[in-house]
DNA sequence: CCAAAAGTGTTCCTCGTACACCCATGC
DNA sequence: GCATGGGTGTACGAGGAACACTTTTGG
């Protein structure tokens, strides 16, 4: 190995991530039970060290991949954890990414061992080292950025209802919102296409599905829309 | 040095920030011409790397004071450039800060052997390995965060005028703003203090200074402001 | 026909923007 | 007094929030 600015040290970097995802009702988040020494067997977030020559953006994707088989997540890194002493192993500095997905796209691998299981956000487990924190990290970070701009689209299939949004919306921000103003909010953004068809399943009447609009998602994702009402008492 | 977990390649770690100030005309960026080889004498943000037993923001910190002579500033992590190739003597992963300073209060550090320099954003070097692409994204990165939250006081002297305000908004966007509006926008958010001082140097009525309300800074830093007409053209 | 959920209409009001105008002062 | 820049007043319109009301359909 070339060494050529001596008298650094060289640290472990490790890229974690914080996986949500949506049932319908809740939002959760995926964890797996950590297989090395030490701790071995508590909870912790899905993470892997970075390979020589590899990007951390694409170890972040590669892990997941690995993790759960799925490709073309929905990913974001959104900060750097790294005090001295929070692997207590090894000085390791980690990468956190947030990655929004699809529930029912993800099946668990079969090379799977060590039990990944989804957890409520108010129901979460003890977990490894300064993990909590990450999670409290990306959870403010995600209700950050799901006011500003549309990712919570993420979580859902192809094809969603408008008060499947709502639930979601409510889930991620623990309140309750208009359903009326909701929908006509949402639609006035020119980000949804009706289908033709209705979900009949969740009550009478049936809400029809709606899609993204791929062109004027790309298009509108910068600029600042304003998805959640009063979003100033969130932060 | 103990390795626990074996097989993994450990990476330097550095720290980078690109450094912010406004010299009451114009944005400027500080500069340093690099010590190491390889590209001696080109230009470089200031950097450094992580030390064995420190957290990678007071890495951050202690850089800019040893070079700058400032302590308490503005300091955000914004971004971790990481890839394979990006610094051809050996694989470094940086972590990237910007950085937010009252250029008055910069002195060049007589221990300064390097160089530093500021210069305008649109009279940049050439710039060491993917130095400039870091620079790009930390401008859009403070024009977003800019546009929300009142981070630009930063850039000012602990008294200024609304004008002297105006121009740093101006220049950060580089655009002209309505004089009237802007100063209305600005005292109806309530972080601002009047004094009874004007500022007769720059016109021939003066204008008021004002200072930061520090409690309603505090408190309202979280929320959303718009302090930016029409931001969604910026992005 | 009734309950339950989807979605539209209506009103109020805040707040952003545009632009006319007044104010203070040095020369 | 007049040019220059600082600041206030006013008027219009978009859009967010609150809430009454209609629509659809299964039981």
């Amino acid at each position: 190995m070339r060494q050529e600015y001596p008298g650094q040290k060289r640290f472990l970097v490790a890229v974690d991530s914080i996986i949500f995802g949506f049932d319908g009702y809740n939002i959760k988040l995926l964890l797996v039970q950590r297989s090395l020494s030490p701790e071995t067997g508590k909870w912790s977030l899905m993470g892997g060290f970075v390979h020589p020559e590899e990007d951390p953006g694409a170890a972040a994707s590669r892990v997941l991949q690995e993790r759960t088989g799925l490709k073309d997540v929905y990913i974001e890194q959104f900060h750097v954890f790294g005090k001295p002493d929070r692997d207590p192993v090894e000085r390791t500095i980690t990468i956190a990414y947030f990655a929004l997905i699809d529930i029912q796209q993800y099946e668990q691998q079969l090379t799977e061992e060590n039990n990944p299981e989804w957890f409520l956000l108010d129901a979460m487990p003890e977990m490894v080292f300064d993990h909590a924190e990450m999670v409290a990290q990306a959870l403010r970070q995600l209700r950050y950025k799901a006011a500003l701009h549309p990712i919570l689209f993420q979580l859902l299939p192809g094809r969603f209802t408008i008060p499947q949004l709502q639930a979601l919306y409510e889930g991620v921000y623990q309140t309750k919102f208009d359903d009326r103003n909701f929908s006509r909010k949402l639609l006035s953004t020119g980000l949804l296409v009706k289908l033709a068809e209705k979900d009949k399943l969740s009550s009478k009447k049936g809400a029809f599905y709606y899609q993204l609009d791929q062109s004027n998602y790309e298009q509108k994702f910068g600029s600042f829309l304003n998805l959640v009402p009063n979003p100033d008492k969130f932060f």
